[in-house]
DNA sequence: CCAGCCGGACTTTTT
DNA sequence: GTCCGGCTGG
């Protein structure tokens, strides 16, 4: 345009540089709604991050006016890294999940839903004990609670409110609903999809709200749209409504979570849902080998809907994939272990193997054996680091001084460590507290006044109660030092270090661990923004160990080999997922365990498995069958047993 | 109130 | 098998 052309020109070749047509062409594309379909390893990663940088140093848009969303803190991470890498500046960019971009819109705005701006983020745990505490007053029986909880979920998943016509309230689950949802808000507090529920419905309602946040953000990207549910979509289109500056990123292929409320349809709409879309196809693969890439398009090109792509690579063709039967689920870890010390011979490091299976549970026997042969291992996505109890426990401690409306958080510490106030009297406060209608900590200080309960529990109650309120006090202490404070003058540590156990032992450590991540945080708040919506632990990434997960948790990773475990009928593809006819989502993520691995991806079945302590036999997984002969080798050999 | 024992349910995937 | 929750006796 004008005289500095030249200078921009130069930005964008140093850039560009490195790009093959089809990503340099999604990096420049920036006038249309553009989507970029993206093949396992075509590099959307590195599109995403160069069209944040180019964007930047071009001078489009200021760091700021830039919105990037993924679904998981690893994405958001890996892309801040990145970008950061590649252009000053960029911790302007509003970057990171869906739900921390939502809570953060709905920190600041919070008074027009009728929360306020300390609002506590609830977790799966709390949501579930609430649900169990509201069944119980309905005399329905527990086993509901995953039901319910999942039913709330799929219905926030689409913005339905409890009155909605679309929530049947003669069901447990609408009454559950309706219950619940009052209950939270009373609590101040919302479950993750209120986060995208409120941030909508407070665009719906004020439309200068919208309207702010529609020019803020020039240029909007998105990670994995195939994953996108209904109330992500709607966000999306408000703030993007014909598309402009908008780019989705995203793999009919590997969408997998449809039963989280994601709907493909999202993707396969988009050049209807937008006006002046572009469509980039990004084909060539930068990860695996010949083998690897053929297997596995052979085997997507199986699923009926799909908007189609065929990955490719001009590299090496590779080893073929070998396809191996076990007698049952002992010898198939076996053969695992026994062939990942092969690998290890063969100087592939721990870190770059992986077991991938269909489900959590799977892991187990596979860790026995890896311990057995001494090979070092981490369980991916397992029990993750917050969700332990005592670190709970201590967040419980810290949240309730945050706000001591969090009744959740005081449920869960009241009688932690012991303080003889056990079910009774705790049913007394909650009673109080629901009648009327306020938290339990000044349900506990009302009663207190009251004197009406019994003496050892109004002495215990009144020094809990003290504790927290001179805690809230001291506003100069900082995390660590309240958490410090917490552990000692509560006898939690104590507590602990009287059982010396080994499992005690483990929750010191633990304790410790926190204590020194706290660190890195200046206030209370900040932390406890940080655990509500960052689930993982950002170490362990460097370990030389080989990981053990679900195929869930493998997307976005790759590694040199990969064993896929469990390819049965039944097992995988999933029996639930056949009985909802919805075999095309397990292929697909037969489809992303295969593109996880570089060079070696081994497949193996047991014909027996014992499931609830009953053998079972089974028939090998149909996707072998649907694997393209010419790219692997079965050995049915014999059955190794000890 | 609490520790310890017993019986049953559990297993699809998670921000 | 294991974990959780309920029941019972101290």
């Amino acid at each position: 345009m004008q005289d500095n052309t030249a200078e921009k020109l130069d930005v964008n070749h140093y850039l560009l540089n490195g790009l093959n047509p089809e990503q340099r062409e999604a990096v420049v594309t920036l006038d249309k709604a553009l989507l970029v379909l993206s093949g396992a390893g075509t590099g959307k990663t590195k599109v995403l991050t160069t069209k944040i940088a180019y964007i930047i140093e071009n001078g489009y848009a200021y760091p700021s006016q830039i919105l990037a969303v993924t679904f998981s803190n690893r994405a958001a991470r890996e892309m801040k890294e990145r970008v950061f890498n590649m252009t000053p500046g960029a911790d302007a960019v509003w970057l990171g999940t869906f739900h921390s971009i939502c809570a953060k819109i709905l920190r600041s705005n919070a008074d027009l839903i009728g929360l306020s701006s300390s609002f506590t983020i609830i977790d799966m745990d709390d949501q579930l004990k609430l649900i169990k505490q509201i069944l119980k007053e309905m005399n329905v029986d527990k086993k509901m609670a995953n039901p319910v909880a999942n039913a709330i979920s799929r219905w926030k998943d689409k913005c339905i409110r409890p009155n909605d016509l679309r929530v049947d309230v003669t069901t447990v689950e609408g009454k559950v609903y309706a219950t619940y949802q009052e209950r939270i808000f009373s609590y101040d507090s919302v479950d993750f999809g209120d986060l995208l529920m409120y941030v909508v419905r407070i665009f719906k309602e004020n439309s200068h709200i919208l309207q702010k946040y529609r020019e803020k953000f020039k240029y909007i990207l998105v990670d994995e749209y195939q994953d996108t549910n209904m109330s992500q979509y709607m966000w999306l289109r408000m703030l993007s409504p014909i598309g402009a500056g908008l780019c989705c990123v995203g793999d009919d292929d590997q969408a997998i979570y449809s039963w989280r409320g994601a709907e493909v349809g999202n993707i396969l709409r988009f050049e209807k849902d937008f006006m002046n879309t572009k469509i980039v196809r990004l084909e060539r693969n930068y990860r695996s080998v010949g083998h690897i890439l053929g297997a596995a398009a052979s085997l997507i090109a199986k699923n009926t809907t799909r908007l189609g792509k065929t990955i490719w690579t001009d590299g090496d063709s590779g080893e073929k994939l070998v396809i191996q039967r076990a007698y049952n689920g002992y010898d198939e870890a076996k053969i695992v272990a026994e062939k990942i010390e092969k690998l290890r011979k063969e100087s592939v490091e721990f870190g770059q193997i992986a077991v991938l299976v269909r489900a959590g549970f799977q892991t187990r026997e596979f860790e026995e054996r890896l311990i057995a042969y001494g090979i070092p291992y981490k369980v991916v996505g397992g029990l993750k680091f917050y969700d332990r109890q005592e670190i709970k426990d201590l967040i419980a401690y810290m949240r309730l001084i945050y706000q001591t409306n969090d009744s959740l958080a005081f449920e869960r510490i009241i009688n932690v460590p012991k303080r003889g106030i056990g079910a009774s009297a705790f049913s007394k406060l909650h009673t109080r507290a629901i009648e009327r209608n306020i938290s339990l900590f000044q349900a506990s200080k009302d009663m207190l006044v009251e004197n009406t309960l019994r003496p050892s529990v109004t002495a215990s109650l009144t020094t809990f109660i003290e504790f927290i309120k001179s805690m809230r006090k001291q506003k100069e202490l900082s995390p660590v030092e309240i958490a410090k404070a917490i552990l000692d003058e509560t006898g939690y540590m104590r507590a602990l270090a009287n059982e010396k156990t080994l499992e005690s032992q483990g929750r010191i450590e633990n304790l410790k661990e926190l204590l020194i991540a706290l660190e890195d945080f200046d206030d209370l708040h900040m932390f406890i923004e940080h655990v509500s919506l960052v689930t993982e632990s950002k170490r362990n990434n460097a370990d030389e160990v080989v990981s053990l997960m679900t195929l869930h948790s493998a997307k976005g990773l790759e590694f040199e080999a990969v064993f896929l475990a469990g390819w049965e009928e039944g097992v995988f593809p999933h029996n639930m997922s056949l009985q909802e006819g919805n075999v095309e989502e397990e292929r697909r993520l037969a489809y992303v365990g295969i593109t996880r691995a570089r060079k070696y991806v081994y497949i193996t079945y047991a014909m027996n498995r014992k499931v609830y302590n009953q053998w079972m036999s089974n028939l090998p997984s149909r996707f072998l069958a649907e694997l393209s002969p010419e790219h692997v080798v079965h050995i049915k050999g014999k059955t190794v047993r000890d």
